[in-house]
DNA sequence: CGTCAAGTTGAAGCACCTCAAGCGGGGTGG
DNA sequence: CCACCCCGCTTGAGGTGCTTCAACTTGACG
């Protein structure tokens, strides 16, 4: 179980070209955009505000005292991240791509579009469900379910969509290393079940639904 | 029905900072005994209340389409579970042992004694200790954390306790199968981390907490 | 064209799972 | 009272699948 190394992107980052964070005159607070790798908090960061995400996707994530980072979840368009219980965060938050974000101040007067007890309730759902996936027992079904879970969250249940995740993320996210992986998807692709392609084989294509859902039984 | 009543040591000052005021002052809900295994709830049960743990503990879990069961959380004295997104249960909570439970409604005028968003955000970070616990790479990891885990909430980390679950409970939470946590109890055992004792081996003494603590990475 | 990052593939080793048998305590019935 | 059964736990042997380490491919960029 190797330690990813989070630096990767964050090289990456400085290939793009800088832009200047908008602070267009949304709601109280404006909207930020970051790049891929760019951390958008950390822990031990005072937690006074959850975001919205307007495009692009995040990860969050833990890292163990023995190294490991641990994803806990990915967060696309629309969704919310960065509730805690306490007054510091408890993980860490990263953009996984170029991501437009609107921070809401949870300790200001102003009032929020969202109920913090819904946000609550859908993201202790989201950990449900990575529960039962991550205690299949082999690396096919672990990754055939991510491929529907991510189907179900990127293309409204549609055939074709692009991962925004590297393999490594997906890894940390299923408790497999990266070989593994990238082995359940060649598995999966030469089985006629799902199409690479793409950029870094990231666009994925469901060719047979109901054989995916055996696979990841 | 089998009356193996576990007596356990309640001491429910840790998690909970709020203090419940006695039944008669809550009206119509009272208190409910349940023996092991007796079920408290099951999936698609309208959710309608919320239950506080007075003594025993319960398991709360959902059962894959491929029929194995995925204990999701052990909830024990002082806690609060039943707590749904929707307005029916996705899971199932049973009896673990003789356990006494307080409902409390959540649809009627009654305010509640506790914050729905505190308790959400509580078992969200139990959801995702628990994550952390599962992506282990090996048994005996898992089965050392899972032990530190059980030491704070039943001991509040004092040296010995009990565990009020079965094996087969244990290894559903953790991922592993019934065999894989005996070994790796037995291996913690004649290592002498931990010892084993009493009824089923249940009780459990922490001989030395560092190299429990290095195990478990 | 060289470099680097991300992904894929191969080979060897080990850990977990499966199946099976063996303990041991508690409860039941003769 | 004692034998028996049942259930939970433990232990053993063999097979499979994941991990590890390593090499290779591909695409992007300068």
């Amino acid at each position: 179980m190797t330690a990813t190394s989070y630096v990767a992107e964050q090289d990456f980052k400085r290939l793009n070209p800088v832009t200047v964070p908008s602070t267009s005159s949304f709601g109280p607070v404006g909207t930020r955009t970051f790049f891929a790798g760019d951390v958008i908090y950390r822990r031990g960061d005072k937690a006074m505000k959850i975001y919205r995400i307007d495009t692009g996707a995040v990860r969050v994530y833990r890292v163990s005292p023995s190294g490991c980072r641990n994803i806990l979840a990915f967060h696309s368009a629309g969704e919310w991240f960065g509730l805690e219980a306490s007054g510091h965060h408890e993980d860490y938050a990263e953009a996984i791509c170029e991501t437009r974000l609107r921070p809401f101040s949870t300790s200001g007067s102003m009032p929020l579009p969202v109920s913090l007890l819904d946000l609550c309730l859908r993201n202790l759902s989201f950990a449900y469900v990575r529960q039962s996936l991550i205690v299949r027992p082999t690396a096919v079904a672990r990754v055939a379910g991510f491929i529907e879970e991510e189907a179900c969250k990127s293309a409204g249940g549609g055939p074709e969509f692009e991962l925004l995740m590297s393999r490594a993320d997906i890894a940390d996210y299923l408790g497999l290393t990266v070989e593994s992986v990238a082995r359940a998807f060649t598995r999966l692709s030469s089985r006629r079940i799902i199409r690479l392609d793409g950029r870094l084989h990231r666009r994925v294509r469901i060719l047979d639904p109901s054989r995916l859902i055996v696979a990841s039984l």
